[in-house]
RNA sequence: GGUGGAGUGGCCGAGAGGCGAGGCUCGGGACUGCAAAUCCCGCUACACGGGUUCAAAUCCCGUCUCCACCUCCA
């Protein structure tokens, strides 16, 4: 497989440098509010690259960080989760575990396979206060006269390299925290530790005294000890690539004692924008799996809706495309289930069509190229039992649940009662009821038709 | 201001010098008591201005517009 890496600005092959398996880091979640579907954008390249591996053979050891201390709001000033957890009345670690378990949750629903092991900032201090303590001792961190610790950015001359920027041409911006009378050096050097100053919550005891982890170096600590001391690949949002990863590149570098790369490759994924405009709180066009949901309309249209894009391409999604995701996905569940009549047919063409499909999935990711030749199949003159079996070999590497069948949603008595009164109206050709009837199902959401073999129902969508 | 990316039919989107992807919507037809679903048919586009070429959505030059990043962010 092979992936654009940010760093050398090249497709390069995904290694597995130890020799048995493929060692991927990739930056969760910050659980201080709901994941949005652009969040789960990059988590699902996370999972398409694990599911594109798997599929070659290829084993890989996924480890996904929580983010929850130590990532701070825009004003530098109060932490996420603290600042969630006042608006909530609540505990901060209860806010935190809370919004925890919805992101797994939402990652079930967009067919995410769980990583092997989702290490939990604040449950790994001792980590980051060992690596903090190798910086200093190296002279590349300094305490500051405001008692946290910073990275000494001059120290670290190829700072820079990931996402362009020069430490010259840094200037301190306007939403920086930089003051010139302030405890940093130098504009660019970051919190690794900070003091703990008036807070009472979540900090933790150091060499260097009270305080809280800074958020850049949690991704150092934990993706070198969890994975082992070397990263094969590390994933993320185009938007962490500065600071974030810029910043955590020049730790892990300075931490690993063989010198090199710490990471081999860098796999950014691009943003989502909605209705043309960046998925984001700010924006206030922020669309949660829970909206998909609400719609009726089945969360992995979206999954699907994403992978008809390339990952390093933004997209604009609406809820048209949603929806005519959602009804292609119905369309080819059931046709599926038709298909299931025919004996399996394992032919040449249907080797050659997996090959080519998964040639392009480890071509960088190539997935609209791959939906596009899983579109084919419905239409294409393959058997029955060929297109059987090509659904039931691609479908672990699509995620698509191509082979569910549509479950038996829960119906009210009420509804069901309609339904069969509905069904003895038609039965005496008594119309006028019967189409009544229709009426006050489609009230309850319920859509009916007539076939050959008589009635059916759906739910509707909206 | 600096950097990166993008403009394709009503909408979403592939394609990257020559036979107009596909999907959704919409219109017509078949089927149906009607409708829905399904199937068939139709809707002929590449931001603008130049240029190269026998041939440009695709290459070159210029212009315009949009989006993102530049110490909050996936």
């Amino acid at each position: 497989m092979r992936v654009y890496d940010t760093l050398s600005r090249e497709v390069s092959a995904v290694l597995a440098s130890n020799g048995e398996f493929v060692r991927i880091y990739c930056c969760g979640p910050t659980v201080y509010r709901d994941a949005h579907v652009g969040n789960l954008r990059t988590f699902l390249l996370a999972d398409l690259v694990q599911r594109t591996l798997a599929f070659s053979g290829v084993k890989s050891r996924l480890v996904q960080n929580i983010t929850d201390v130590g990532h701070m709001s825009e004003d530098f000033e109060e932490d996420k989760i603290i600042a969630q957890s006042k608006l909530e009345k609540k505990d901060p670690y209860s806010v935190a575990r809370e919004y925890e378990a919805r992101f797994h949750q939402d990652c079930r629903a967009l067919n995410i396979k769980p990583a092997d092991a989702y290490p939990r900032a604040s449950e790994c201090i001792d980590l980051m206060i060992d690596s903090i303590t190798k910086l200093i001792a190296n002279e590349l961190a300094y305490q500051g006269e405001d008692g946290s610790v910073y990275f000494d950015a001059t120290r670290f001359p190829s700072y820079g390299a990931l996402s362009g920027n020069r430490l010259d041409a840094l200037k301190p911006g306007h939403r920086y925290e930089f003051t010139e009378g302030g405890a940093k050096r130098f504009h660019a050097d970051w919190a690794l530790w900070k003091a703990a100053g008036a807070r009472s919550e979540m900090i933790w005891e150091t060499p260097w005294g009270r305080g809280f982890p800074g958020w850049h170096i949690e991704c150092s600590a934990m993706s070198l000890k969890y994975l082992d001391g070397r990263v094969d690949l590390h994933i993320g949002g185009i938007d962490l690539r500065f600071p974030h990863h810029e910043d955590e590149r020049a730790q892990s570098n300075s931490l690993i004692t063989e010198g090199g790369e710490a990471v081999s490759l860098w796999l950014h994924g691009e943003h989502l924008l909605f209705e043309g405009r960046k998925m984001s709180k700010s924006s206030g066009n922020v669309v949660l799996v829970s909206d998909v949901a609400a719609r009726g309309i089945d969360p992995l249209a979206i999954r699907f809706c994403f992978m008809e894009n390339r990952y390093r391409s933004q997209m604009d999604l609406s809820w048209n495309s949603i929806q005519a995701a959602h009804l292609v996905l119905e369309r080819w569940r059931k046709a599926y289930q038709g298909w299931l009549k025919s004996p399996i047919n394992q032919s040449e063409r249907v080797n050659q069509l997996v090959a080519e499909i998964a040639s392009a999935f480890n071509n960088d990711l190539d997935t609209p190229r791959a939906m596009i030749s899983l579109r084919g199949i419905e239409r294409s003159d393959l058997e029955d039992g060929e297109k059987r079996a090509l659904f039931e070999a691609l479908d672990a590497l699509f995620g698509l649940d191509l082979l569910k069948e549509r479950e038996a949603k829960r119906l009210t008595n009420e509804a069901e009662a309609l339904l069969e009164k509905r069904k003895e109206a038609r039965a005496n050709r008594d119309f006028k009821s019967s189409d009544q009837l229709r009426d006050e199902l489609a009230l309850l959401g319920i859509e009916v038709r007539d076939t050959s073999e008589g009635q059916e129902w759906s739910w509707k969508i909206n």
